[in-house]
DNA sequence: GCTTCGAAGTTTAGTTTCGAACTCTTCAGA
DNA sequence: TCTGAAGAGTTCGAAACTAAACTTCGAAGC
């Protein structure tokens, strides 16, 4: 017990070793950084959702509590500027606020000042339910990163966010290629 | 322009700013390598997807391809297997093999050795895509660790794994700490 | 041999999301 | 003022998923 990671999932190794044998001309040190990154996401996600679970809420309301937290008080943002910051589509967002509000995670108001706008405003409830997922959180994630010597974690968060600012001013053409938006 | 990383979303520092401000007693490193981790998959996920989508298939059906491909030769799963190895539901695997039954990717057929299984094979036509996808991922990834040292990617390589490890060898409990499963 | 239990896969009902059409409001220009 | 255009949000229909019920086959026990 404890030594199979996940139904059915071969180890890291084993899929390298996997990856080496099917695709000829593959770093297996690249591919070890992406694939590890990519589980260690998709783990950290399926932690994170036992976690807001546990709280009543899922990790899509979870989300919008978080944004809805870090835009600062009073707490308030339209629909659409969700809908952008959590890369969804408007249609989706009005679902899942209406969702919300029944749950008085939320509250949905018109702005008066301008009729076309929507106003959503996080509730005290929300707030402090958004309050007791981070406290688990950030137990957990203190917790992940405890063996992290202080060089380690300044070299990851240092790394970690230079490949963050490489994808995320430049994408991808056709052949895969980064090119700098400018 | 290039500077505004996304439709409306702050740029880290700005979020960790936001984060020391709404919610006390957090480590600032900590928070900045687990951002940073969340925020760099999604835009990987976003590259695959914009690869993937030029080769006329989607990212899941991308996921099935390489489950099959990675099992080796003769490239054969049932649909529990795969529906376990990619976190689905049995239910939803089926409807996913439909999909690429009809497309050519993969072949279904029933086991007559054991009358109660099914068969899924990768076509030919199905391995040629996923390796067209591959030598795009593969350009993509290699241009985006480009910039890294020797040094670097060996400590992140290193470091994730340990991290990966960790998490997979312990579930977090009510609390969040993680416990190890022995 | 018959029965029962369990495993593999599919079907069905309900949820969440997306794409597109639609409504309502605001603003710019004739 | 009237009209046209654009923006914000919702509604509608279709796609993809989950949970649970169902079907079929195989294996074990009597």
């Amino acid at each position: 017990m404890g030594d199979i990671p996940d139904a059915g999932e071969p180890t890291l190794e084993e899929q390298i070793a996997a990856y080496q044998r099917e695709f000829q001309g593959l770093d297996p040190q690249v591919e070890k950084i992406v694939s590890a990154l990519s589980r260690l996401n998709r783990r950290m996600n399926v932690a994170y959702g036992r976690q807001t679970a546990e709280l009543g809420i899922s990790n899509a309301e979870w989300e919008v509590l978080k944004a809805l937290v870090l835009s600062g008080a009073p707490y308030r943002m339209g629909p659409s500027d969700l809908a952008k910051r959590l890369g969804l589509t408007p249609a989706a967002m009005t679902h899942r606020i209406d969702r919300m509000v029944a749950e008085g995670l939320v509250h949905r108001e018109r702005d008066e000042s301008n009729r076309v706008r929507v106003i959503i405003e996080l509730t005290s409830e929300g707030r402090e339910k958004w309050l007791e997922a981070m406290r688990l959180a950030s137990v957990f994630e203190e917790d992940l990163l405890q063996d992290l010597t202080p060089a380690e974690r300044a070299v990851l968060g240092e790394v970690l966010t230079r490949l963050l600012r490489r994808v995320e001013h430049a994408q991808p053409d056709a052949g895969g290629r980064l090119n700098d938006l400018e």
